[in-house]
Parts: C-alpha cells; sequence; structure tokens
RNA sequence: GAGCCGGUAGCUCAGGCGGUAGAGCAUCUGCCUUUUAAGCAGAGGGUCGCGGGUUCGAGUCCCGCCCGGCUCACCA
C-alpha cells in the first residue's frame, strides 16, 4: 500500500471520526466576525492592556501550522494569505472541541470562536472558547518551509500553488488592480467597454496562425480571434467614438517566457485622434496603471528600476542610430538607404529590413517604457500612412523590459487603400504566407460608409502584468497556462476503493 | 523544431568511481497547559518518470520515449 493511498484512507477514516463526534466534515456557511486580515489590521499593534475589556471575535481559515503540547495547543491559520494564531486549551473549550483540536492536522478549515490576547512572546492571538469543523482535507499540504517548489505542479495545480505560497497571490493582486486600473480610467475618459466576437468566421486584426474550430449546427469552420481590431473598428464606423474591450486573443503559435497561446488585450479605439494622441494617453495610463497595481510608478524588473512615470520616445529609424552596438554606427541617412538597409538584413524590402535590424539589435536594450513610432507601412497593413513619407505607418509599440507591450496606430480608413493593403496581404499569402491578412470584405463594406479618423492601440495585460510584477515568465501571471495534459490522476479510483 | 538542465517518500532535497535507497517536514504512537520551522522518544512509508540494453550487480553507465524548465528558432 503506497503512503498515499494510506494517507487517504487515514484522513478518511478522521472524517468518519469528525463526524461521530457529531461535527460535519464539510461544513456550511460560518459567519465569521473579522477576516483574519482585519484582526491584525485592527488589533496588530495593541498592547495586552488595550485588549481588554476583551474583544471577541469569530475567526475562520486553513490551518498551516499546528503545535500541540499534552493539554493544549497553538495553530496558525491562513485566510486571504493572511496568518493569525489560535490557542486552545483543554480547560478552555468542550471536552468535545478539545478532541476535534487533537485531531485537526494542516490543510484543514476550521472556524473558531473566542477572544485576543497577546502571548508571552507578545504574539496577537485568539484564545478559544468554542471550535467549529469547516471542511477536510483528504491530501498532505506541501513542506511548510519552502512551500511547493515544483514548477509543474505548480502550474498544474495552482490552488495549491495558492495554498503554499503566498507570494504568488501578489502576482495576480497587482493584475487584478492593473486591469481595474485601465478599466477605471478608460471609463473616466468617456470609453465604454464592448465584447465581440471570440469566434469569427474570418481572422485579422494581427499576423498569426488562428486556432480553428468548428459549428455543427451551421456546419461552419469558425476561428478563434486573434485580435478585436477589426470589430472594434466597425463599432468606431457605428458611431461609438470610445470603445475599449479587455479579453483573450488566441494565437497557434509556440509558447515561450513571452508567449501562451491564449493572452489577454486590452484594445481601445478612440475617433478624432491619431497616434500621436495616443502617445499621450498611453504615458497618463501606464503612469496611473503602475501606481494603481503597485502603489508605486517605478518598479524592480529583473535587477533594473523601471520608471512608468514616462515615456521615451525614438522613431524606429532614430533608434537603430541611437542604440547601435558596435563599429559601423549608421547615420540617418544611411538606415533611410535601402542599399545599407539590404546589406544589413535578408529580408526582401527595405521596410522589412529595417524592423529585421531594430528587432535583432535595439529591442532588448529597450528596458526603460520607450516609445518607438513610425513602422515600415509593408508590416503595418491596417495603420495609416505618414503623409510626407508614404512608405511608413503612423504606428508606434511601446517597449518596457525589452518586451513588445503596446502596439498602436492612426487607423487607416480610406477604403479604397484599406483595400489595396488586402491585395498585397492576399499575395504574399499566396506566396505561402499563412500569417497575412484574409480579404475581409464586410470590414471593407464598413469603411466604406465612413470611419472618422481615428487612433487605436492595443496593450499586452500579461506581459505588462510580468513587469509590474517582476515575474520573468508569461506563466507566472496566467492563473492556469497551458499545459500538456497530464493523463489519468487515478485519485478517483483510490476514493472508490475506500468508499465504504 | 534544436540545444542544455531536471524528474529519487505526500512535500523540500541528498545520494563520489556501479555494490543492501537517506535526511528534514508531513503521517502514526507516547510525553508535554504560552508554542513560534515548538521540543523529546519511537514507528511506518519508495514503480528512483516510463521502456529497453550493458553488467555477477544499475538511482548511478548506454539507447529510446514521456513530462517539465531554460536558451535559441518561430511569433511583423
Amino acid at each position: 500500500m503506497s503512503l498515499e493511498f494510506e494517507l487517504l484512507a487515514q484522513r478518511l477514516e478522521k472524517v468518519r471520526q469528525i463526524r461521530e463526534l457529531g461535527y460535519e466534515p464539510y461544513g456550511r456557511r460560518f459567519d465569521f466576525t473579522h477576516t483574519l486580515g482585519e484582526i491584525r489590521r485592527h488589533w496588530g499593534d495593541k498592547s495586552a492592556e488595550e485588549l481588554e475589556p476583551r474583544v471577541q471575535v469569530r475567526v475562520c481559515g486553513r490551518i498551516h501550522t499546528l503545535r500541540l503540547m499534552g493539554r493544549a495547543g497553538f495553530a496558525h491559520l491562513m485566510q486571504e494569505g493572511e496568518r493569525l494564531q489560535i490557542y486552545v486549551r483543554s480547560d478552555a473549550v468542550s471536552e468535545r472541541d478539545y478532541k476535534l483540536f487533537r485531531m485537526l492536522e494542516p490543510g484543514d478549515i476550521i472556524g473558531a470562536e473566542g477572544y485576543l490576547f497577546r502571548t508571552r512572546t507578545g504574539e496577537l492571538t485568539v484564545h478559544v472558547e468554542r471550535l467549529e469543523f469547516l471542511a477536510k482535507t483528504l491530501l498532505s499540504m506541501p513542506e511548510k518551509w519552502h512551500g511547493l517548489e515544483d514548477v509543474e505542479t505548480r502550474y498544474r495545480q495552482r490552488y495549491l500553488d495558492l495554498i503554499a505560497n503566498p507570494e504568488v497571490r501578489r502576482i495576480f493582486l497587482i493584475r487584478s488592480r492593473l486591469i481595474s486600473s485601465l478599466r477605471r480610467q478608460l471609463e473616466k475618459r468617456g470609453f465604454m467597454e464592448v465584447e465581440t466576437p471570440m469566434m469569427q468566421p474570418l481572422y485579422g486584426g494581427a499576423a498569426a496562425r488562428p486556432f480553428v474550430t468548428h459549428h455543427n449546427a451551421l456546419d461552419i469552420d469558425l476561428y478563434l480571434r486573434i485580435a478585436p481590431e477589426l470589430y472594434l473598428k466597425r463599432l468606431i464606423v457605428g458611431g461609438f467614438d470610445r470603445v475599449f474591450e479587455i479579453n483573450r486573443n488566441f494565437r497557434n503559435e509556440g509558447i515561450s517566457t513571452h508567449h501562451n497561446p491564449e493572452f489577454t488585450m486590452l484594445e481601445f479605439y478612440q475617433a478624432y485622434t491619431d497616434y500621436r494622441g495616443l502617445m499621450d494617453l498611453s504615458e497618463e495610463l501606464l503612469r496611473q496603471a503602475a501606481l494603481d497595481a503597485t502603489g508605486s510608478t517605478v518598479v524592480e524588473y529583473e535587477g533594473h528600476r523601471l520608471d512608468f512615470s514616462r515615456l521615451s520616445r525614438y522613431s524606429m529609424r532614430e533608434a537603430v542610430v541611437e542604440f547601435w552596438r558596435g563599429p559601423g554606427r549608421p547615420t540617418l541617412d544611411d538606415v533611410r538607404d535601402p542599399g545599407w538597409l539590404s546589406r544589413h538584413s535578408t529580408r526582401a524590402t527595405p521596410g522589412e529590413a529595417l524592423v529585421d535590424i531594430f528587432e535583432r539589435v535595439v529591442e532588448e536594450q529597450l528596458i526603460q517604457p520607450t516609445i518607438i513610432y513610425d513602422f515600415p507601412v509593408e508590416t503595418s497593413p491596417l495603420a495609416k500612412s505618414k503623409p510626407d513619407e508614404p512608405d511608413f505607418a503612423e504606428r508606434f509599440e511601446i517597449i518596457i523590459g525589452g518586451m513588445e507591450v503596446a502596439n498602436a496606430y492612426s487607423e487607416l480608413n480610406d477604403p479604397q487603400e484599406q483595400r489595396r493593403r488586402f491585395d498585397e496581404q492576399l499575395r504574399m499569402r499566396a506566396r505561402g504566407d499563412e500569417e497575412a491578412h484574409q480579404m475581409d470584405e464586410d470590414f471593407l463594406r464598413a469603411l466604406c460608409y465612413g470611419m472618422p479618423p481615428t487612433g487605436g492601440e492595443g496593450i499586452g495585460i500579461d506581459r505588462l502584468t510580468m513587469l509590474l510584477a517582476g515575474a520573468s515568465s508569461i506563466r507566472e501571471v496566467i492563473l492556469f497556462p497551458l499545459l500538456r495534459p497530464e493523463g489519468p490522476i487515478g485519485l478517483a479510483d483510490r476514493l472508490r476503493e475506500l468508499d465504504r
């Protein structure tokens, strides 16, 4: 008999004993008077005298540690990442409650009623007068010193990670505050939150391979969206001048520390502005989001102090000149010269070569929040080109910690130009570029009704969370990152065998 | 997709050059009414990721596979 099975059998026996004592091993509603955090905040710095007259409390939580002595014992409860000690002595509770207490083990969830006091060593503690049993753990908790270290188990069983590693809570708290902050800021500026299709008959708005699914009743294939862009712009056509969406995109590509197949994007569109307007807006959004999520505009990331209070700005060509490494630093004229570009990249067009050089040489050096603007038009099929330089698009990205965090542009609203860009994408597709855009005629039709000049931007929420939370892998900021399925666990069989 | 690293008790980890598989936590038994990683005494617990091979003998060496991590490639 394996240990795991033996432990399970022991604990099921305890379930029986708990029931025999007259407690419900899987209890019901427990009306606590305070969370453990509230108790720490209200009485954490009060002296023993200040805890008179007695403060009665009802608390609950999961047992973290147990220290049993002959006729008494201590335990730490955990609730919402906060810890509080309880003290149970045999002459302070009923015989039945004391029997229950001796039966508890780390991981069990209990309720306790009593009064606050300070121990000899000064720790704020609940002197228990009544115990309630709320839920039995049947499986062992991870080790209390190191927590749960195994990365695979942490991701597969995130609930266990959250129980064992309180610092993981912090990451997801930051993520939640970040999203909340962005939503609040946009709403304050008159943006309306909308939801557009995740299942799309045509995919577009980005260059990526899609996931395909099938609708039975209509008998059609549908794609999980790679971006919401084309639908959000339809809403701009329809007269919702400020819209945003915070939701998942799906891209059928490799998994890495910076890529998860499903990831969360904020996209927002504002009529009557352009990419310059969005640069200013982005600066405000990021500054406030960092502040709301972490309490500061300066955060630590992989040994750097990232300052979210401002965004440096370089055109892509300036950035190549400015961040060139080694000999042969180009001039601004060089990076405009197709000959120079083709000597430094194998890509077909000057624009693709510039992007290639930028990504190889510059991007990883952009640690502080930085705007890179003016992208070659051939890599930006949905962006308006610059009036004085039609080979370039009014587009920028925000790069932080070497990662692309945002992408924005003045939206292309000329339907004839958009049709030409789609045609070019179709030619690229015909040459085997799977990620080139499809022709979306309904989107074209929408533009034909007239879309006001508009600025649009997407912000990668996962990557921004990584930066704000100091996480080096995107999987650390996604509660349930995609993993290969683990295969049979065998727990149901064991439970079945022990169910008598 | 490639390279490197890892998978040993429920958890965290040790296991030189091939020779009877270990520790701490957790569990079980006993003692202990202010402990703090509580303590003390004892006990149980192993498909060494899976499958082959070499060998008198494999956790250890070789081959294949599975799962994970990192780096690179891919991802405008």
